[in-house]
DNA sequence: AAAAAAATACCTGAAAGCAGGTAGTCCCTG
DNA sequence: CAGGGACTACCTGCTTTCAGGTATTTTTTT
């Protein structure tokens, strides 16, 4: 019998999925988490064979809480939901250990599917992630080689500019040059690889990183 | 008997939803549509007492599915759904024709009192989007008042610079001059009383214009 | 202790954005 | 058919951003 864990704030999701595989002889759902700490503390005494995990969870990132489960649990598979289909996520998700990856617009039989696929130790990707993947692969070095390292200050003045300051107001914030503000937008600018600070704010939502 | 028709494009939130009501004797789930288009579609011959409508639809926005029910069926209750909590939305629905409205990390305790509630020709507001509106009430009139009209050449300009196209490149992708593309900028920082492009596009973002 | 990385600050010239206008054309509705 | 809204286009003056540097001081890492 093969044992699934769910970690999902929604409620609906938790019932929906219990549902689309209350027909499945031969799995069950043993245990729903709304957050990410309920779900580590759990996972101290159960072992799931499947995990299916919620990327934006209330408490902790799905990315983060990925990695932390496996560095405990190198068994469980594990299948990260989301209902947004970024290609940047997808290959972190992957790399910090995930098994497989499924859209929340998912149908029952791409779920069994899924399921199947990861206990075989096959990493599974739903049709749309695969294919937002390959329409991307040509920026695959953009969300694995690059994966921008931002430094703390550079990361400050991204977010405040997500906020709508511009370079003067955010000086004026952090009691710096305009200058040294222009040089972080710069720097970036120049590591996000684009030419415009919408562009900036832009490509750091797709990937996350503010 | 209560019927009740279920509006969203995932088969989860069908599924969850289905779920959450079975044990409810008084109401049954009398069909599930993916797409705005079979909603209307279904609606010519069935008159469910309740519709739970996910205001994200891929083909539809579900404002303007809410308003074209309610041009040829005013006495369906419309409960709007989502995932996201923005005042904005929340008024316009219920000007809309909207009955209420529920967040999608809902308990099934707040889905059937939901239900219970707009049957009695009551608003129903989840606890979190009741919160929102008396924590966003000084900004209420920016939510009614403004409701910014936009005309379709604000909206595609505006769609274009939340792309990351700049002035120039808009007036090139369209086919106009720079100042007319800076003049509809203008007009739309206006709307929605910002000063700065980027502010435009958080604030439009917010208020679900784009 | 030396090297590397991060943070700070400055400069110039070109490009784009912003605030404040004006004004003609087109199209729809009363 | 008059008026209003939408769309188009232009102008000036000012601010901000962008691209291309250089350079000093902290902090961190090796």
């Amino acid at each position: 019998m093969t044992s699934i864990l769910i970690i999902d704030d929604h409620p609906l999701v938790g019932e929906g999925i219990s549902t689309m595989i209350r027909d499945v002889a031969w799995c069950q759902v043993s245990g729903i988490c709304k957050s990410g700490l309920e779900a580590l503390e759990q996972l101290k005494t159960i072992y799931p064979d499947i995990i299916l995990l919620d990327i934006s969870l209330p408490d902790i990132d799905g990315l983060e809480l990925c990695e932390k489960i496996r560095l405990f649990n190198k068994e469980t598979r594990i299948i990260g939901l989301t209902s947004t289909n970024e290609a940047g996520i997808i290959t972190r998700f992957l790399a910090k250990g995930g098994n497989g990856y499924l859209l929340k617009n998912m149908e029952r039989s791409e779920l069994i599917e899924a399921i199947e696929e990861v206990l075989k130790g096959k990493i599974f990707l739903s049709k749309a992630a695969n294919q937002k993947i390959l329409e991307q692969f040509h920026s695959v070095q953009d969300a694995l080689e690059n994966t921008p390292v931002l430094t703390r200050r550079e990361k400050e003045i991204l977010l405040l500019l997500a906020e709508g300051l511009n370079g003067p107001q955010i000086a004026e914030r952090l009691f710096l040059s305009p200058y040294t503000v222009e040089t972080h937008r710069k720097n970036l600018m120049q590591k996000l690889n684009v030419n415009t600070t919408q562009l900036l704010l832009k490509v750091a939502k797709q990937q996350k990183l503010c």
